[in-house]
DNA sequence: TAGTCGTGGCC
DNA sequence: TGGCCAAGACT
């Protein structure tokens, strides 16, 4: 048997039932994609849920200002989707009539969507036969065709979109997708892959060269960049300070205390003319793909005058407990709140 | 095109 | 523990 049949007939029988399944509704096919980019099923899941329940149109999405949209995407990180999400939603109510792009071609335009993307939606809403190059097909590919290409090289997309468009049954593009997919993320896994159960192990080149355990090949390695953040939790009885992070960085459009990036708290406070006296009330380290975060949460008791005074030298704004239910938070921030306000 | 963008789970 | 990686895209 060929492979796609092989693997469509193990997706029969084997896939999961994922709530984004039960239909065909491109809007909520491109939600779970969206939600679903470097992200494991088991952890977007929820969100996913929640998303489709709060905003079961892509007009309603569109309707929802960008801060409600980051709140219900807080936790689940890369918020550069959230923010995209909901510029697309606004795009194709306003500028598309409301009308989801229903080819390759067109969903390519849509902001957030890449070739991946493109191809998932695509193939799985309306049937168009194109293969959606993931790290799941990356390696099931690299593995079964014994393909040593560096997957972190530019040509490597190409080089697999090719093999994908060659192998994919146009028949059920959406399932073959979905199909490689899941193979990769629960038989054909990165590391200790599950090999004696695999439908196509009888035809795959790297169990035969023995080289199942080196591929896919990555060069591309992450610098890591070491950071300190002091966050200020100044307060005046049940009130504190909080900024939105405008700049281009991480967090951009979330909320945190007033914060400092410096080796040297006492020197900064000094330098802006900020007599403070704080307490160290937490200390952490908070791990980025791309950055080593060491946090210090400083906290300042001062009165409603001078937290008033304080907002406005630290472009901040006044708020208390009750409406941080509004605000998007960073991970570090909504654990030290939950930590705060715990019973 | 190389760097950047989160969080959590696994070994 | 630390490194790797996850249904990638943008600049």
């Amino acid at each position: 048997m060929t492979f796609n049949s092989l693997i469509l007939i193990w997706f029969d029988k084997n896939k999961r039932n994922l709530p984004w399944r039960q239909h065909k509704d491109p809007y909520k096919i491109w939600l779970s994609e969206i939600i679903l980019q470097q992200t494991r099923v088991a952890q977007g899941t929820a969100y996913y849920l929640r998303f489709a329940d709060t905003f079961p149109t892509v007009r309603d999405l569109a309707k929802a200002d960008e801060t409600e949209v980051l709140k219900l995407w807080q936790g689940l990180g890369y918020y550069s989707r959230a923010r995209n999400l909901h510029f697309t939603a606004k795009h194709i109510v306003n500028e598309l009539n409301g009308i989801f792009p229903e080819n390759f071609k067109d969903l390519m335009k849509l902001k957030g969507v890449g070739e991946y993307t493109a191809a998932a939606i695509a193939s799985i809403a309306f049937d168009e036969a194109l293969p959606a190059i993931d790290g799941n097909a990356f390696r099931l590919y690299a593995r079964y065709f014994n393909i040593h290409v560096d997957i972190s090289s530019p040509q490597a997309k190409k080089y697999f979109f090719e093999l994908g468009k060659q192998v994919i049954d146009p028949n059920r593009p959406g399932d073959f997708n979905q199909a490689v997919m899941e193979m990769g993320a629960t038989i054909c896994v990165p590391v200790n892959p599950k090999c004696g159960i695999c439908p196509v192990n009888n035809s795959c080149e790297a169990i035969a060269q023995k080289t199942v355990e080196l591929l896919p090949i990555k060069s591309k390695k992450v610098k890591v960049k070491q950071r300190n953040f002091h966050f200020l939790d100044i307060t005046a009885g049940e009130k504190f300070l909080i900024k939105k992070r405008i700049e281009n960085d991480v967090w951009k459009n979330l909320y945190n205390f007033p914060l400092f990036e410096t080796d040297s708290i006492d020197q900064q406070l000094e330098e802006l003319n900020l007599n403070l006296s704080l307490i160290k009330e937490h200390e952490e380290k908070h791990i980025l793909t791309h950055q080593r975060l060491q946090i210090v949460f400083w906290k300042a008791n001062v009165d409603e005058a001078e937290l008033k005074n304080l907002a406005e030298k630290l472009d901040s704004e006044i708020i208390s407990q009750k409406e941080l239910e509004k605000y998007p938070l960073p991970r570090p921030m909504e654990k030290y709140f939950s930590k705060k306000y715990k019973v």
